[in-house]
DNA sequence: GGAGAATTTTGATCCACATCAACATTCCCA
DNA sequence: TGGGAATGTTGATGTGGATCAAAATTCTCC
């Protein structure tokens, strides 16, 4: 696997009122702003950036400037280890904000990568900072996207730590499933935009676990797979799967 | 093992400038305030709350109202499934903060247990909205204490994916020793304050592979261990162990 | 201060997942 | 559009850490 490039800035500054008709509005704002409000907001996310597949956002000790607001596409974002060993640490879609973690040292601490042709906003922090001091509903917003980001990552310390290979892909499953729903795309089915070792990674799985585990769902008629094609044929019975005692 | 208690709420109220004179003043708040704004700060931490040895702060699905800075004493955050099984998802010393993870939905999302009988202080989460807004250190400073949970979170997340147990115990050994130091103890000897069996859960392991793995890193030479009692003899060899090849 | 509970250590055995291997399929771009 | 690389599947075997067990030690609190 080669080193993802960095992508291009590409300045789209000509697209007018970036958020007040985005289609993103509820997943990544705060409501409640009058018109006033929002055009502050528009002038606060001025850039946008197209991200082509295998390119970064950010890579892990770059210097920290601004978040990003995913507008379209799908990304990873990483750890690696001195010795090469590499952790997924989450999957991005539309509507997720990536790049808080680069707040606290100013420097970025993961590298954010993008699974497909993607597009991100670009929010300067140092806009985000004035404007949340006097909109206290972006305040508010900010801290509840920080705070959710901290308890999707205790998620994952419980799966990582406490369940098996099939409880883990069964709630990775059931965890893509409603996030799509809640971006009104179908429930049960999806295209998986990660690979078997991408999602192995994640879950603190091999690929070859990963590959197995689905085809056992398969037999068992939870699922339908066809490559990255994934159907979730019985919802309740991946949930059962969660949970269920090992025997 | 059975269901912490709360702890009681006591207002200490009457003791007087409760930050501007606590020791932990730059683990917990925002350098460059000047008296006036160090007294705003007072006035918004204006309880404190003792917490017995196995007693919450907060438990998960509670009404999240308040953050806690641990002033003094030790906690564990856990999350409990379903079926019962836990994960200790942190352990939090003086001047860590604790209920970040209830400001996204509202209510807490997971249980904060003392480890000793230990004492925080209440910080209404309104109060400090109202404040970061007026003081741009305090914002500045509580957002990053927000992005280095997520920070610290990712490591965890590497540790439980991607380590063998001997690195996943030499790492907590050093992650602890070396927040020991940043609070001026000593570095190479201190207390253990939890079990083998929280260890473990933090760290993916149970309890007899975190006791065989402590006899071994003694058998090396790594460290001396006396029960709860650690001394770190090589913390170089700790290091070395940590990215080194599984053979 | 002593009895019972909780915690820790160590040994023996087991098993879930890793590893190694071979082949199939799909993707990608030259 | 074809060919090589990347990705995915499945089987055989190995192993790190889990599990089961028992005894030693240390808390806890009456």
């Amino acid at each position: 696997m080669s080193a993802p490039k960095l992508a291009r800035v590409i300045d789209i500054h000509a697209l007018k009122s970036a958020c007040s008709n985005c289609s993103l509005r509820e997943m990544c704002l705060p409501t409640g702003l009058n018109a006033d409000e929002i055009e502050k907001l528009d002038q606060m996310v001025y850039t946008r950036k197209r991200v082509k597949r295998g390119d970064s956002v950010y890579r892990s000790e770059e210097k920290f400037g601004s978040l990003y607001a995913v507008r379209s596409g799908f990304f990873k974002t990483t750890l690696v280890m001195e010795d090469g060993r590499d952790q997924v640490t989450g999957f991005h879609m539309a509507g997720d904000m990536l790049g808080m973690d680069g707040i606290g040292s100013d420097q970025h601490a993961c590298n954010a990568v993008a699974l497909e042709d993607s597009e991100v906003c670009v929010i300067p922090y140092g806009r985000l900072e004035e404007l949340s001091r006097e909109l206290y509903v972006l305040q508010q917003h900010f801290h509840k996207v920080m705070s959710r980001e901290i308890v999707r990552e205790h998620g994952v310390m419980l799966l990582l730590g406490s369940m098996r290979a099939e409880e883990r892909l069964a709630a990775f499953l059931l965890n893509l499933s409603q996030r799509f729903t809640s971006r009104g795309y179908s429930a049960s089915e999806f295209n998986l935009r990660m690979t078997r070792e991408e999602i192995g990674s994640y879950l603190g799985l091999k690929l070859e676990t990963v590959s197995r585990t689905f085809s056992k769902f398969q037999e068992d008629g939870l699922i339908g797979v066809q490559q990255k094609n994934i159907r979730i044929l019985d919802s309740e019975g991946l949930k059962r799967v969660l949970g269920r005692d090992p025997a």
